[in-house]
DNA sequence: TTGATAGGAAAGCCGTCACTTTCCTATGCT
DNA sequence: AGCATAGGAAAGTGACGGCTTTCCTATCAA
């Protein structure tokens, strides 16, 4: 969770509702989880359990690419796109490989 | 295979090993199965068949990551980077996401 | 034509993943 | 204290993904 593996990146990116979920954070930063689940349902027809966006959102957190806030019974989430810049450029540039498969 | 869509790219990523793919053909393009199945195996200690290597090729290739030309009974691939420009910049930019989800 | 080489197709096994369900903890309000 | 709200933990289920195995087609060389 501290080091943004490429390994987690990915597979955090693989699912369709992760990366919902990022698209609602990057739109609005902060949100609780029972925000996301609401606008998940109310833009994009989604309708899982909170449960289950609760361990989507925790996955993402593994991955580096959301941070969240703990504030009262509040924990507020953040995007942080500092790992997407690296993954694509992987292959984009001639340049070597980097280090995790 | 004609459209890349954001969900075949996205999951055609999650792999290591269609990751390792993706390397090879950066270091060198027109690569056929075979040589994919040997330079995997001995650069990077990957054990596949190459039944397995050839199913993997054949995601990259319905992602449109992968080009294929075929030559007598020689197959030579080639990587396609342009559908990697696209995936990152759906966060990086704050504008409106992208279609597929 | 025979045999070797390059590649493809399909069935089956097994592990992982997404999701639900149930239960539990912690904070805030009254 | 009591109850509602925000969130977390864990077990179970069903489906999908990766891989092997077996078999099949196409091209080239002898």
């Amino acid at each position: 969770m501290l080091v943004a593996v490429a390994e987690d990146v990915f597979k955090a990116l693989a699912d369709p509702t992760r990366r919902r979920i990022l698209d609602e954070l990057v739109e609005r930063d902060g949100q609780t989880l029972f925000e996301i689940c609401a606008r998940l349902v109310s833009k994009h027809g989604i309708g899982l359990s909170r449960q289950a966006i609760g361990q989507h959102v925790a996955v993402l957190e593994s991955a580096g690419l959301v941070r969240s806030r703990r504030q009262g019974r509040y924990k507020f989430h953040d995007i942080d796109t500092e790992p997407l810049e690296h993954i694509a450029a992987r292959w984009l540039r001639p340049d070597a490989p980097e280090g995790t498969p």
